[in-house]
RNA sequence: GUGGAUUUGGUGUAGUUGGUUAACACGUCGGAUUGUGGUUCCGAAGAUCAAGGGUUCGAAUCCCUUACUCCACC
């Protein structure tokens, strides 16, 4: 039987670890290094699907499995014949599988071998989400990739809680497989281990003997200094099968999602672009831009010279600002677009420098401009 | 004209048995945000308390004068 996700390696760069790819789905292929707007409640926020589609340029886009677990229900998605159908989406989808709400949700929950007791943020109400329910609720909602039931531990956690924790996300990882029926879902299994690398080098190993079609590294990018993301991505990325997407969860910045290219990685998916819209600040390619600031109240410009996107092709700095000190939706949604194009756009030209062999080069010209400095 | 009430940062307000750096909200200015708990979080600036005079060790607070606004009456 075909795997319903496959990945294809196109070309590395002879300078770097860089891959350049395709995944194919049931939905299409994803061309990689990518980056993958998240849309937890079937939505990425204030954004229609052909805006994603036209505008974005969006090919992959993420729902979460916790939030449309409470609302409507996946009962509900699947009624709608899955979470394509229901909210119009012809293209990839990926869903998380709550284990990150384990994790922003502390105090609301208790963890077992069994699983996660969970009160509802939205009405107290109890919930036990274990592996087998996960992949209830994620076959529910009907995504192309969808993602094991795992643990993302907090910042700093101690060894040997970090340890107990990441043995048993392989052992959810498991029974995730064994519920796991449909046949036109790819499973990906979640390297934990927290910030020591030999933990992460067991989880690796662990996982990789169950034969996932795809693999993602979780718990980094959680509050951590930036040496420590580089050195713990930078050690985990080469221990992922080469002949499978290695999937790195929750970034993010322009410089992290540089790196994860760099170090090898395929996928990342980040809210970044659009909480930060929603909050009025615009990534730029000379850096952030809080465009409520003074500075902005008469810039007739472009929130980014070198942006293609249709807010920089028809909107001024000083309007937006304006949209965005007057509280009004067009504001998120300019700034929305427009960030996710930014992007988007920045792994286009992070796979055009890849199949040059010249991402290193890549980064240094980015850095200069953006402000970052390599490490 | 007479009587009463009011006047505190840009705006709206709190603040009396007189007691160190006058509080709050909004606004302004700036920062944050990384597998989303949907207008969030953090910080800063900004008031000689209408003006002048008096009482007092000490006044936004008590007294006097003037001005302003509002209400009622003639």
């Amino acid at each position: 039987m075909a795997e319903a996700i496959t990945y294809e390696l196109l070309h590395v760069d002879k300078n770097s670890g860089a891959r350049r790819g395709v995944v194919h789905t049931p939905h299409g292929d994803i061309q990689t290094p990518i980056f993958m707007p998240v849309g937890t409640q079937a939505t990425v926020k204030s954004m229609s699907p052909e805006e994603l589609k036209e505008d974005v340029k969006a090919q992959i886009i993420l729902a979460n499995t916790y939030h449309l677990y409470l609302r409507p229900g996946h009962d509900l998605v699947k009624e709608a014949g899955g979470l394509h159908n229901f909210m119009n989406w012809d293209r990839p989808i990926l869903t998380d599988s709550g284990g990150f709400q384990v994790f922003s949700l502390s105090g609301l929950r208790k963890i077992t071998e069994e699983g996660v007791k969970f009160s509802s943020h939205l009405d107290g109400s109890k919930h036990l989400f274990t592996p087998e329910k996960v992949m209830e609720i994620e076959e529910a909602l009907g995504a192309d990739i969808i993602m094991a039931f795992d643990e993302c531990c907090p910042y700093p956690s101690d060894y040997k809680y970090t340890e107990k924790s990441m043995y048993r996300t392989t052992r959810w990882a498991g029974r995730c497989k064994e519920a796991h029926k449909t046949t036109n879902q790819g499973l990906f299994g979640i390297i934990q281990g927290g910030f020591y690398k030999d933990l992460r080098k067991i989880s690796a190993e662990d996982l990789i003997a169950m034969d996932f079609p795809g693999y993602a590294i979780g718990g980094i990018s959680v509050g951590e200094p930036k040496e420590e993301f580089l050195d713990i991505l930078r050690y985990t990325t080469p221990l992922m099968p080469e002949n499978k997407p290695r999937y790195l969860m929750g970034v993010g910045t322009p410089d992290y999602l540089i790196e994860a290219a760099l170090a090898g990685i395929d996928m990342c998916d980040c809210v970044l672009p659009t909480r930060l819209a929603r909050h009025g600040t615009a990534l730029t390619s000379k850096g952030k831009l809080v465009i409520r600031n003074a500075t902005y109240e008469r810039d007739w410009g472009k929130l980014d010279d070198e942006c293609d996107c249709y807010t920089c092709k028809n909107y001024s700095r000083a309007y937006i600002r304006h949209l965005v000190k007057t509280n009004e939706i067009l504001g998120i949604r300019l700034i929305s677009l427009h960030n996710l194009r930014f992007l988007t756009r920045l792994m286009e030209q992070v796979r055009e420098a890849i199949e040059q062999d010249n991402l290193l080069e890549f980064r240094e010209e980015f850095y200069q401009k953006y402000g970052y400095e390599i490490m």
